[in-house]
DNA sequence: GTGAAAGCGCTAACAA
DNA sequence: TTGTTAGCGCTTTCAC
């Protein structure tokens, strides 16, 4: 039988009321009870029991993190983003996959899924913004990612347009004029490539550079495979260009294998640019110029938001919508 | 005011058990109760509280995994594994990330960290075979991973040795004969590396083929650019081989992008191959001919074999070792 | 098949 | 600074 509070408090001489206290850092404690508190744990090893903890005060001390999946690298650099975020506040997280089902992520936001936790952070992909309006749950939401939603949620999203169109800047800037645009979609919906293909185009329309209809090869799944045959059909379609924009990394990567078993040189001939900056971006050959999405400051920035929620009840505080801070790496593929 | 179940007895006119009956699937119900009680949840939006469950049942329905880090493709991808198997059960997941330190990971199976769960499944790798004796958690642990550890827990593990022999002896079969073994390292711990070398020697032996040490590079990094680094001074030193056998996918596509790069074709010049087939072995060019080490497989032996432990209470069961079965498999880079 | 009563181990008022 | 007293909402005997 494992030890409670009660008998720590006995061995302590104390009562449960104190040894409480010494668990939830309450300051005012003389240095002899708290030993003598100390003494007692050791003695009984004793473990809180977080149950009845959360039980008793209405909280577990875990939120939710609703991803799509985990093994896709943006995805596994988010949650390791978010459980060191959380863990740093001392919160625990449990991860939820939701195969970006619309079903699966709907019940997620109707709380009908998963354990009982104080707060949420979702990234979903399939849901639209009545879905989204029609939410249930009664803790704390954060959602997290691409598309911009209306609702009675905070948001914290990337730059897309705005990442978009400095990089699209910025080849200009090293000299590139016909930029191939891999991903592109134009999309009624907000969707994260609709996004991003905006700034692609504001660039060009900034900078007095024609956009060459031929080179917007879009919408292609957003994985390696995609990017690497959507540019081998450029090229056998005779297309002229002097550089590839990936509108993410794994397109972009692709696309640069692509090019160089073709016999191209990075950035000689073509240089190649992605969007997110997962880790492999930099250990890539060349390595990839991309556009830092913040997911870090993401991560951390919904962390803080939810506990705050959290703390504060979510009463009726307005929703707010946080656009992360973006920046460009230059590497060598331009 | 959330409802509780006395609300749902109350609305529903029976007990707090029969409610209670209801949620733990008791069978023997009149379908009038059990409709009366459905509707009684819909009306009060009830929710079942799992805290309190969990306090008095002394179960959590929620395990622990403990991984060094998620953004790393092979644990990625374990951690989805791991996260479906578990969902399959009924169970969740929480997520701790240990950063491969010693002293986190020794803390995760000293039990001083992290929320309740009811059992752990933990991937250590910087603890050795007395760090694992002097763990004190009190809840079922299953271990997973490379490194083969006596102690009480039980381990499901990769086969190592014995995928690293089929794989070398398969290239044998395809006419290679000059291998360079990219991550070799020798030990007297069994790392995953040393396992993995053992069976490398051992198929050499086997088919009576001289291993030429010039061809066993490393101890080194186990990652992509490690891979591309350590060919590239292979080629320098003016080595001559006609297949690269990387330790891991990490390396194996590294180095297959740096044959490239210097204008070597693959297969026609060098056949590579790597260990773990992970996700992204499919999709590189060519796609990469590896070893499926079992990943989803260990995946769902851990959960299962902790959810049998959870429920026969980890008693004096002996502990076992399973092995996950392994295959080779055949892609264009050979 | 269903009900009544007794805790699970903790926190939160409030008192001392 | 510490102690007392009630619950938190569920499961679990055991009786009906």
């Amino acid at each position: 039988m494992a030890a409670t509070m009660a008998d720590v408090a006995r061995v302590a001489r104390v009562s449960k009321k104190t040894v409480s206290n010494y668990f939830n850092g309450y300051r005012y404690m003389t240095a002899d009870t708290r030993s003598r508190i100390e003494a007692a744990i050791v003695e009984l090893n004793y473990k809180l029991n977080l149950s009845a903890r959360s039980l008793s005060s209405g909280r577990t001390g875990t939120i939710a993190l609703a991803i799509p999946e985990i093994a896709h690298p943006y995805f596994a650099e988010l949650a390791e983003a978010v459980v060191s975020a959380a863990q740093r506040r001392g919160m625990s997280v449990v991860v939820e996959v939701t195969a970006g089902q619309h079903d699966q992520e709907l019940s997620v936001l109707r709380g009908t899924r998963g354990r009982s936790v104080d707060g949420l952070i979702a990234h979903p992909i399939a849901l639209g913004a009545s879905d989204i309006d029609s939410a249930t749950v009664d803790i704390p939401v954060v959602l997290v990612g691409d598309r911009v939603h209306s609702g009675p949620f905070d948001f914290v999203t990337v730059a897309n347009e705005q990442g978009a169109y400095d990089m699209t800047r910025f080849l200009f800037e090293h000299g590139r004029r016909r930029i191939v645009a891999l991903g592109m979609e134009e999309s009624p919906v907000p969707t994260a490539a609709a996004q991003r293909f905006d700034g692609f185009r504001r660039a060009h329309h900034d900078a007095g550079v024609e956009m060459v209809p031929e080179l917007l090869v879009g919408p292609i799944p957003w994985n390696r495979l995609s990017g690497a045959e959507a540019i081998a059909r450029a090229i056998d379609a005779g297309l002229e260009f002097d550089a590839v924009f990936g509108l993410n990394d794994a397109i972009a990567l692709g696309a640069m294998a692509e090019l160089q078993r073709q016999g191209l040189t990075i950035p000689g001939d073509i240089a190649v640019a992605g969007f997110d900056d997962v880790e492999e971006a930099a250990l890539a050959f060349p390595p990839l110029t991309t556009v830092d999405s913040g997911r870090e400051w993401i991560a951390e920035t919904a962390v803080n938001r939810l506990v705050e929620l959290i703390e504060v009840g979510a009463s009726e505080e307005v929703p707010t919508v946080t656009v992360a801070s973006h920046s460009v790496k230059y590497r060598a593929s331009v």
